[in-house]
DNA sequence: ACAATTAATGTAATCGATTGCGTAAATATA
DNA sequence: TATATTTACGCAATCGATTACATTAATTGT
């Protein structure tokens, strides 16, 4: 691996022309076996690497993925990205992060970024305002410049594209369940991430199952900068809620903690299940429920996906990769007991 | 922004040759300004946009910066990133991420990839084992190869490059003596990051203060895995420890949540200072005093610092930035009343 | 009016690797 | 032995942008 290595220069050193040294690096059959032996050789010793402009600008691959996230705090995407880094390294790719901060702007400006740099794949989850605004134009772009999109958690519909995620409304339906088959009857939904595809699905299965039930529904959309919310506060002190759903990370955390320092018990006044499982919830105190969305997965398999499509291992049609996700019971749930339901 | 517009295509359309259409896009003065003003027009309408493997293959730059650390959870690293990727996007840099599990091994996999492939600058924070084992052979390589490296938190002394830290002792001093200032007396030091740089110096910084005020200094050095630890417990219930000085997030919010599921209050019982301001010690509950190491603003100096010097507008002599942190007290600490200090 | 400048554009080499095609020598076929 | 094949290699174009060095046309000077 020298910057100053090239084929010339070996070319040099051999006594052979410049097209042989090539051709004996990448086992070229017309090749005799002793020059090839030879030219690895003296390729090694001079540690070469192929100059990965000169490769890139006839081949056209950089070996290179972007990813875009909305942001990597709190953990969820990290812990994506997390899986995103390690699988692609595995696999010879390098990574590029583009942070969004919910901007669809930014996300705009990241694509270009990739297109004009000449990504071979995108792994992106959507800004809030991409989905708020319905416009996708330029993942489409994307996909026109031949670049491979592969999307994660929050999908877009509408884009046709690999997709990798879990099933949000099946999972909240679940947990909601839980809660309702641990007796608590009185559940309220609380999303700080309002606009989002998760979200919607989140809520649907929310809806779904307190409906099933013939149970009032309360959704709370809030903007988790203006927790504390009394809104909540209220609903609790009137004895109209005894259990939460939130839709993710930190609203589960603010939830938690607004529930807790304005002297309500959790789990006894208050059952919380949130999203997302990391060390976030696991160490509050009580430590929290949630739904865990497999996010060091999605990173792998969006990752593998992308990779196995840019170098054309995969079927024409789009994947849709739905994992299951894990409902994680803590201290802040109790266990679910299948005969309550039945004494409702 | 075209893949398959080139200066070919558009000296074609404009009946010029491609030498002309080059220099009117790079405003050489050689080149008329009607020509110009017609040559940027067309290139504009085609959304043309230079090839970046045939601009690297001549100016050998990249535009990439590799940014390695040992990881991005919990959330100190992530937020360096966030401040690396948003300053990085603003001066027209990507940047790459490199997880290296504080393995010496992966960093030397990252450097290597990062020369391969013409990274223009490395942001490192080393790995415990780089650290433990003083192998930095690497880093100096990467530097050989003309890749402006600049270390940030984690910093190896004997190594020439830019740096940029907190000063870990100085705050580490100052924030056991704000525990002393409390009333505190008997303080312990806990650590799950042995052998790191800043570990070293946060514990110097310990060690000194509680020297100076003639304490007695317990310095607890643990696999962050470990916790439980019965240790940390007997000497509590010893009536040894009235006060922590943690020496990072994760082993903070450990400690917090192992002595409070233990039945010691914080801070009543036991003082709790930790390191690091993310969202997880800001919403335990009590939330959690930190020394707030500015994570972000490290990350943006940092890439500051890089791009400057590959743009050769730094002088030769290394910089060292040290930025002056926060102590942010909350309710694991008291307030400190200077008197008190009198009063010993 | 004719050489000397200056301005404006074009030619061609270069960066480093890949690859179709050509060619010489070695081997096989008749 | 003369021809056909195969083997093993080199030549040169290509990818797209940059740039030193021509070259031509227009302008200036005397």
């Amino acid at each position: 691996m020298n910057r100053n290595v090239t084929l010339k220069s070996l070319a040099g050193q051999l006594d052979l022309s410049i097209s042989t040294v090539s051709k004996a690096l990448n086992d070229c059959p017309e090749i005799s076996e002793e020059t090839t032996r030879r030219v690895k050789e003296i390729a090694a010793l001079n540690k070469y690497y192929p100059n990965s402009f000169a490769k890139g600008l006839k081949s056209k691959k950089t070996k290179m993925l972007g990813v875009i996230v909305p942001a990597i705090l709190p953990n969820f995407f990290s812990m994506v990205l997390d899986g995103i880094e390690e699988k692609a390294t595995e696999l010879g790719y390098k990574v590029t992060i583009h942070i969004t901060k919910e901007s669809l702007e930014k996300e705009k400006q990241a694509i270009e970024m990739l297109i004009k740099t000449n990504a071979d794949g995108i792994l992106i989850s959507p800004s809030k305002e991409t989905h708020a605004t319905n416009n996708f134009e330029h993942l489409k772009l994307a996909q026109e410049y031949g670049i491979s999109l592969v999307m994660f958690d929050r999908i877009i519909e509408a884009l046709d594209a690999d997709k990798v995620s879990i099933d949000d409304q099946l999972e909240t339906e679940l947990a909601t369940l839980d809660l309702i088959k641990a007796g608590r009857r009185k559940i309220a939904y609380i999303s700080g991430i309002a606009k989002t595809s998760v979200n919607e699905n989140r809520k649907l299965g929310y809806l779904k199952t307190v409906e099933e039930h013939r149970l009032t529904s309360r959704i709370i959309e809030v903007d988790t900068t203006d927790f504390p919310n009394d809104f909540i506060l209220d609903l609790i002190a009137d004895n109209k809620i005894d259990a939460l759903v939130t839709s993710d990370e930190l609203s589960t955390i603010l939830t938690a903690r607004h529930v807790i320092t304005s002297g309500y018990r959790i789990p006894e006044d208050i059952a919380l299940m949130g999203f997302t499982n990391g060390k976030m919830l696991e160490t509050f105190i009580p430590s929290i429920s949630s739904i865990d969305q497999k996010a060091k997965e999605q990173g792998e398999i969006a990752v593998q996906t992308a990779i196995d499509r840019i170098e054309g291992l995969l079927p024409a049609e789009f994947l849709e990769f739905t994992l299951k996700a894990n409902i994680i019971h803590r201290e802040s749930t109790e266990m679910p007991v299948s005969e309550s339901l039945y004494a409702v």
